[in-house]
DNA sequence: GTGAAAGCGCTAACAG
DNA sequence: CTGTTAGCGCTTTCAC
């Protein structure tokens, strides 16, 4: 008691307890794992070494525990911005799925910082978490290579590397950009602006900007290179402002936006509240990503949506079967979850443009 | 590598480099941390371990050193609500200062339950987290108390415990509060609704709310319990139409709305998009809290700022001097940062209703 | 200049 | 039914 005031208060160890009943620490870690019956334990001690260690408030330490066993029961996600509520619902479909296993998740971002994202896989993997799930950033593949050629347990998330044999779980980018062309079409657009982030290297990025040209092409639609914009990812609003200012402007007079993500959207409403700009009267916007704002900011935005908690709850089984098989599974998954178009107010294009 | 497709890879340890190279351990585990010339080692036999130690790809396994050091050079931070902005932003802050000083920040969310709290605050101390940074629920505060009690590092962010010798990082919600209510009352409201969550037992809610009703007395404004509504936080939206019809309904007719966080003022502006309600003409909106989309809402909100990365760096340099020096330090420090009033178009009250 | 040995806290194999 | 021993991978005396 006296020491309490200074210095660590050394928590209390399996040795402590066997100590201070007089029994092996063998025994004690088998009670206390659960393994009393199956090894035959008086149940009469295995009372008494319960009691003992509730009374001096007992907690493994995870650490040797994990050093011995070889597994932590931890699983790592990183993701490529924690401030995207994007990630934030995924994050919360992984976890809950998680806990039910037993398995705890520790969050980190990367801040789309290709190096940062190196340095948390390896940072999980020197902690021995059991496996990762990973949005990658897509612009240095080297650590992402390498768990899979130590098969190491990991599924990736939103972004897929293409062509390899591995656990991923995406939306259907191609097919959401798709339908997204189809309804502003149907909404009488005639010349679509397209916004997206620069650099493209990011699968969803590419696979949105393919379903836009498919559709409209088969939309017989305007198209031409001034049409898509590259917005440099770390100056979205400045590169969207000059962005609009030209599809907007008397060379092109776009009469639709489709902005690749949420980012890209709230930076054009931005520009419209500050510009005098009428949407859908003087243009129309719909947005890649659908977010709690759209379904209140003037006018409410029509969006394609993707099934955010799914692609967590997808990924983390993924990952679990994994885990909990000994042997490494051969065949990978690559799931692919459809979206779905929300309709609101952004895309009534009205007859002056048609 | 007739073995890389079967089982795990078994990682390279410490032992292997020494074996190789005919030389011991203790040898290599200085030299890799950087003990070498302090140690009088040959500067020759330094190179050779670190050429192998490249070469095999060794990577310390942070279990085992952190079992040995008795420190993991990690840092736990437990956010209420992850998919907040808010907490996004103060990781941010948060992890830039602390990887400076070689400290990895993990994140959890508990969700607002305090079941959760406790489980998050275990699992960081179980695995030998340095240090916990926690927004806590407040509503069972024995894991927190036990942190003190063992002297554990840890630092409470946003909301506080009152009357206890603990570090914490907060903003002065009662000077916050009254500045809004200075700010409505200059823009002619008299008769001001207070939006708040319920269960009250928030530090942050119990300030602003004691600062809304010092400071509606002092502007002598209309002052009735009426005008104070209890959201259930669990039930946001809901919550926020029926305080709203009553408000604004006959009986009452308020001429403002103060909303206690940014998810009251988004439910307000949800309220207002659904039923045609005119923010400010038919009533003026302010906001506890500011949120990006809050800048091109319409109409834009005017609402109390935060220094949300200045929260997180505050809170890391406080944990990061307890960590840091052995002495159990005595004195907790108690930081409040001020906020900051952002004024926008939500507050213009017409002469009308003045 | 270098290495042997001990030990952090835990669990599994094997004895008795 | 219970205990002994060994070892996970690392660092730290202390001895040569």
């Amino acid at each position: 008691m006296a020491a309490k005031k200074k210095g660590k208060p050394k928590k209390t160890s399996l040795a402590d307890i066997a100590n201070s009943l007089g029994v092996s620490r063998t025994l004690v870690s088998m009670v206390l794992n659960g393994r009393g019956d199956e090894n035959g334990i008086n149940s009469d001690t295995q009372k008494r070494v319960l009691a003992k260690a509730k009374e001096l408030n007992y907690k493994p330490n995870q650490l040797a525990r994990g050093l011995r066993l070889g597994r932590t029961n931890t699983i790592g996600l990183i993701v490529a911005d924690i401030s995207n509520p994007f990630y934030a619902t995924v994050a919360r479909g992984i976890e809950d799925l998680a806990g039910q296993h037993g398995f705890r998740l520790m969050v980190c971002s990367s801040d789309e910082d290709s190096q940062k994202e190196s340095e948390l896989i390896q940072m999980f993997r020197d902690r021995q978490a059991d496996g990762l799930i990973i949005s990658t950033t897509q612009q240095n593949n080297d650590e992402i290579m390498a768990l899979r050629e130590d098969n190491y347990p990991f599924v990736l998330i939103d972004r897929h590397l293409e062509g390899l044999d591995i656990n991923s779980v995406t939306v259907d980018n191609h097919l959401g950009a798709t339908q997204a062309v189809d309804h502003l079409a149907q909404n009488g657009a005639k010349k679509i602006g397209l916004l997206k982030i620069s650099p493209t290297h990011l699968s969803t990025m590419r696979d949105r900007v393919s379903g836009f040209l498919d559709a409209t092409k088969t939309h017989m639609l305007a198209s031409s290179p001034d049409l898509i914009q590259e917005i440099p990812f770390n100056r979205v609003k400045e590169g969207v402002y000059e962005a609009l200012e030209y599809l907007l402007g008397d060379e092109v007079k776009a009469d639709a936006i489709f902005a690749a993500n949420n980012n890209l959207a709230a930076a054009c409403l931005e520009y419209a509240r500050e510009n005098g700009l009428n949407i859908p009267q003087d243009i129309a916007l719909l947005s890649f990503d659908d977010v709690r704002m759209f379904k209140f900011s003037y006018p409410t935005i029509t969006a394609v949506a993707q099934p955010l908690q799914e692609i967590g709850r997808q990924a983390i089984k993924l990952l679990l079967d994994e885990i909990l098989t000994k042997e490494p599974v051969v065949t990978k998954k690559q799931i692919v979850l459809p979206t779905d178009l929300v309709i609101r107010e952004s895309c009534r294009i009205p007859e002056k443009s048609i």
